[in-house]
RNA sequence: GGGUGGUUAGCUCAGCUGGUUAGAGCGCACGCUUCACACGCGUGAGGUCACAGGUUCGAAUCCUGUACUACCCACCA
């Protein structure tokens, strides 16, 4: 690899350096080399000096003729908690990518964020008031903003040093809050635009309603979860329906059936029958619809259209009529009778046994097997409602990111995301956007005879002019403007950096993150900036605990990274975390295995004492003996293996070789074999091994550094007269 | 119902395009206070690479199937 820097870069004037070499001992050996290392008294350290040399900001990279831009932008974590193992992780992956790719000469940007991460924020706020024993229901809509607001500044804070504590090379002057007035603004034009482009309606349909939080979520904030419930027939008439929600059915008066289906070739479509139901005598319509399964049950159902997305469709293709049966917070309306006003689990009971006493219960099989969608945060019941929300078309977007996918412009690692991902394009539903809670950007939309015929809306940042407008009061679905965070980081259209640093290279992140986040990212970019935001999606699994299973504060195997560090320096656990660590398969964190990476801290430490104690500082021109130049070749051939492991991202295994190499090659074959030639009579000898030894320190810190940036830094500046003034922007030699 | 991984040493995992006696960390056994490091050094035990077929001169690695396991997706009430 050609080193395209200049080496003799300057650190500028308000940085304190450390360079031993000046000050204190000729050899680098002071005090604290003497004892083990130390990362307590190191790290924060080293971060300040990175941190104040300017050099995150790659417009301050002493490189004219620098190479491209790269560029990665961090995930925002959410700023209403601590830092967690998974954080930890992406933290390490893309720093160790940055590093590199700034050693190489690269114009290297990482660009942190903070997400105000509405809706779960919001939860993790409620939980809050719940603990105090306040409720959100209770307090003006600006009250509670406000207060969200300062809890989530005063956690974005805590979270931004903690990013610095794992080392993190982000350019912090480019940081961005998801909740910044510029990108509430331009996430608000967005929504415009969509708009007027025809790509965001107002529908009422069917959305998934929380009646905890009392919000709608879009499909990937729902859990499916399998249940075993029972499963009631009921007389309906001439028919018999099958049922897991009698609760719903009050209002039922449409009985459907497969078109096709002889056994019921006599009833005729739109053909009435008087029947006997829950609270008393009903007339029913029969329709035929496809939909109807013939296999399932008796292969006839009666609809409840507000409560179920497929009877709603059902409706809608025959133009029939819909009634809420459930309230907002899951309550029967007076539609149920003698039930309204009970919550929908207590009724169940209750309505079985006035039907079993009117005889119209003729089976009940209690081992019926089904999915039951869930909140993804409290786990309550969603109920299907029917709402007017604002919706993103999907197909037209999605159609231009699968082809994406099929031209190569975007390609996963590991690849057997790409068909997961286009799977889901190839089937993604409309997007419902809106959110009922106040965390959030408000949609820029605007009413007038809100709820009558002649309703109208509007689309704009201001109140439009004329009489009679009120605003909306939901906010965006939060993946909503973090799907549009590559752009707006990038201060898409037209600010400094796009199109600079767009499009950006590698998107790392968690493969959880595969439906909520990258999908819309993409389709946001393509519609936006005409060109996907990144070329490469690096996903990492997740971090479980020792037995590789899945943390969880209710098992109590939470592990904290600010513990690891703590105890075992950054770098340990940057190591612990990486090695092994293949693409999109889960990890175990244990905490044997960071302390196995703490006494690697330390033996590079004491290779580097050994080094610069033992050895002659030698001219870089010294003649080395034939054994030394095959050594050099060795470690030259080692480089450029890590290098192509790193390009081609396999970042687990370049880690772990160099590991390998450190300690059993060079610490336990080079340095042993070493002792006697350098305590040997011949000159030549001494000075050809001591230049071999000190290039191999230093082509092994330059190696290391991006995964253990700390204490090859550390060791760095205790290396004498060293040209290039700080490791972090040294060059990379691969 | 559909999909995607995983199955390699006691535990947690590597093994990149198939190629000499299959690797690491931790753990274990034995021996070393050797002047870089006891956060260390040396030596060693431990694996029919889930199973069954197939391709090949050669397979942990490629193909087919089976079993087990994990995760994801899903508008059969």
């Amino acid at each position: 690899m050609d080193p395209v820097r200049k080496n003799d870069q300057e650190i500028p004037a308000n940085t304190e350096t450390r360079n031993h070499a000046a000050t204190e001992v000729s050899n680098g050996i002071d005090g604290a080399f003497l004892k083990p290392y130390d990362s307590q008294n190191t790290e924060s350290r080293i971060y300040e000096m990175w941190e104040n040399s300017g050099y995150f900001n790659p417009d301050n990279l002493p490189c004219a003729s620098c190479r491209d831009p790269y560029t990665i932008v961090m995930p925002p974590p959410n700023a209403n908690g601590d830092l967690h193992a998974g954080h930890a992780l992406f933290i390490t992956l893309e720093d160790i990518l940055i590093r590199f790719k700034r050693m190489m000469g690269y114009r290297a940007l990482w660009i942190p964020g903070a997400d105000h991460a509405g809706f779960e924020t919001q939860v993790v706020y409620e939980k809050k008031l719940e603990k105090e024993g306040r409720s959100r229901f209770q307090m003006e809509p600006q009250e509670l903003y406000d207060e969200i607001y300062a809890f989530t500044l005063a956690n974005k804070k805590n979270m931004e040093t903690q990013v610095r504590m794992m080392g993190a090379s982000c350019d912090w002057s480019r940081e961005k809050f998801t909740l910044d007035p510029d990108v509430v603004t331009r996430v608000q034009e967005v929504f415009i635009k969509m708009f007027s482009d025809g790509l965001v309606y107002r529908g009422k349909r069917t959305v998934n309603w929380c009646p905890k939080h009392q919000t709608s979520l879009s499909d990937v904030e729902t859990a499916n979860v399998e249940e075993t419930a029972p499963l009631y027939y009921f007389k309906y008439g001439p028919f018999t329906i099958a049922t897991a929600r009698p609760e719903t059915k009050f209002g039922d008066k449409y009985v459907v059936m497969h078109p096709d289906d002889t056994r019921y070739a006599a009833w005729k479509h739109g053909q009435t029958i008087d029947l006997e139901w829950i609270n008393g005598p009903i007339t029913a319509t029969v329709i035929k619809d496809e939909a109807i399964d013939p296999a399932f049950g008796t292969g006839v159902m009666t609809i409840t259209p507000w409560h179920d997305a497929t009877d709603f469709e059902i409706a809608k293709r025959h133009n029939l009529p819909f009634e809420q049966i459930i309230d907002w917070r899951g309550k029967l309306l007076p539609i149920a009778g003698e039930f309204a006003g009970m919550k929908i689990l207590a009724a169940r009971p209750k309505i079985i046994e006035t039907l079993q006493r009117k005889g119209l219960v003729t089976k009940i099989d209690e081992q019926y097997q089904h999915v039951a969608k869930r909140c993804y945060k409290c786990n309550t019941l969603i109920e299907p409602q029917v709402k007017d929300q604002w919706f993103v078309k999907m197909a037209p977007l999605a159609q231009q990111a699968i082809e994406a996918i099929n031209n190569g412009s975007v390609r996963f690692i590991p690849e057997n995301y790409e068909k997961i991902f286009r799977y889901w394009m190839e089937n993604a539903l409309d997007w419902n956007i809106s959110r009922q809670i106040v965390w959030g950007i408000p949609i820029p939309a605007w009413f007038k005879n809100r709820g009558t015929d002649t309703e109208e809306m509007a689309a704009s940042l201001e109140r439009p002019d004329g009489d009679g407008w009120e605003a909306d009061t939901d906010t965006f679905d939060t993946w909503f403007s973090s799907g549009q965070w590559p752009l707006l980081v990038t201060d898409f259209p037209t600010g400094k950096d796009f199109p600079t640093y767009y499009p950006t290279d590698v998107m790392e992140t968690g493969h959880d993150l595969i439906f909520k986040w990258i999908p819309r990212m993409v389709i946001f970019g393509l519609y936006l900036a005409k060109q996907a935001p990144f070329h490469t999606v690096y996903l990492h699994g997740l971090v479980n605990d020792a037995q590789g299973k899945k943390m969880s504060k209710s098992k109590g195997n939470v592990i904290s990274p600010l513990t690891l560090t703590e105890k075992y320096g950054t770098d340990a656990l940057r190591m612990a975390l990486v090695v092994g660590n293949t693409p999109g398969t889960d990890v175990a964190l244990r905490e044997d295995k960071v302390k196995g990476y703490k006494h690697f801290s330390n033996k590079l430490w004491n290779i580097a004492r050994f080094v610069l104690e033992r050895t002659e500082e030698v001219p870089i021109a010294t003649p080395l003996e034939s054994d030394d130049s095959a050594l050099r070749d060795e470690m030259a051939s080692v480089a450029a293996d890590v290098t192509k492991d790193l390009e081609a991202y396999r970042i687990h295994l370049a880690a772990e070789k160099l590991y390998h190499f450190a300690w059993h090659r060079f610490a336990d074959e080079i340095i042993e074999a070493s002792k006697p030639l350098l305590a040997g009579e011949d000159e030549g000898v001494r000075r050809s091994r001591s230049a071999l030894l000190r290039l191999m320190l230093d082509r092994t810190l330059r190696l290391l550094h991006p995964f253990m940036p700390f204490v090859t830094e550390e060791i760095w500046q205790r290396i004498p007269n060293q040209k290039e003034k700080l490791l972090m922007t040294a060059v990379w030699i691969g």
